[in-house]
DNA sequence: AGGATATCGTTTGGGAGCGAACGAGTGGAG
DNA sequence: CTCCACTCGTTCGCTCCCAAACGATATCCT
């Protein structure tokens, strides 16, 4: 249902703007920060909606427990904390994600001999084939939502977007 | 805790297309695809967590109640499921997000006199008035985190987005 | 050695978030 | 006028998501 809000068209920003600068006047307002940044959540709720209702739905994964899942298949044997960092979310929620990926024998747990604070994750043997095909789909899936992108300005919208990423790291007071 | 996955160096998405090619082969995969759509998930993550921990904060507002006020400030009196569109969540969703801005006298709600199934929502004056002080905040923070990307680079970002938007649109199967 | 200090993953409480089922209300077909 | 199909917003069950508090473990200091 969410379509992720109305028009792509930019009929919306527009209105946007309009009622902005007339509520918060002419200055104080960046447009183009507006422009930018509003469309990058358009576009990850959409995106992430869309990703949950085609490839992952017949998988009965979330788009969370995905990400999880690809981490683990990309990197290996991960340490609880640093596998939350690169999933992008809490430890506490990590908890809960990998009890569900452990549930579908997607994951195995194992404590650390040496410190036994730390908890090791890695998928399972069927959690890799899982997403050995499952990727494929994906990536296609990838590449059918940006295919009215060429190649090079594929790789500028990248670009950009590690720009925002250096730009957030360093404001991390 | 979740600053978003770890680099942004680009180091994680080349151990990926390593593994990647090396799994599921050098054909059947678009490295140009994943490394724009990843970054959009990784860039709106971070900043979705980063908005809520400083500006939203001290008016204790999720980024979803954020968002959902935003649409009625902008467009004024709306009708539940419109609002739910713009706001790019479900009508369920919606319901617990209303109620929760209507608890703290944010927002109103009232049926539609001649079709009693709808309901409509929209700011109140403190609604109103918390937005004009708060989207001022939120705006800033949104050119901090594009500081790095000249007036003509935001709107390349934007305009690659909205390419990807209206390709979403027309895949909506 | 032993007590403060720090760090690990888990738990808890509360707000999102979805799909599906639901009851109330509308409007069309016969 | 009365079924019937449709649409509205709400509710329900489940997963995610965070901050904060917690118990267990490790380390540092003396």
């Amino acid at each position: 249902m969410p379509t992720g809000f109305s028009s792509s068209d930019g009929t919306d920003l527009l209105r946007a703007e309009e009622t902005v600068r007339a509520r918060i006047g002419e200055h104080d307002f960046d447009f183009a920060s507006l422009a930018a940044v509003s469309n990058v959540f358009r576009v990850a709720n959409t995106a992430r909606y869309r990703f949950e209702r085609s490839v992952l739905r017949p998988y009965d994964l979330s788009f969370t427990a995905f990400t999880v899942l690809w981490v683990l298949w990309i990197w290996g044997e991960l340490e609880s904390r640093h596998l939350a960092a690169e999933a992008g979310i809490t430890k506490g929620t990590l908890t809960g994600v990998v009890k569900t990926l452990e549930r579908r024998g997607l994951v195995e747990r194992r404590s650390h001999s040496a410190d036994r604070r730390l908890v090791l994750v890695a998928a399972s043997g069927d959690g890799a084939a899982t997403m050995e095909r499952l990727y494929s789909e994906f990536n296609r899936e990838e590449a059918r939502i940006t295919q009215h992108l060429s190649a090079a300005e594929k790789q500028e919208l990248a670009h950009h977007l590690r720009t925002i990423l250096r730009t957030l790291e360093l404001l991390d007071d």
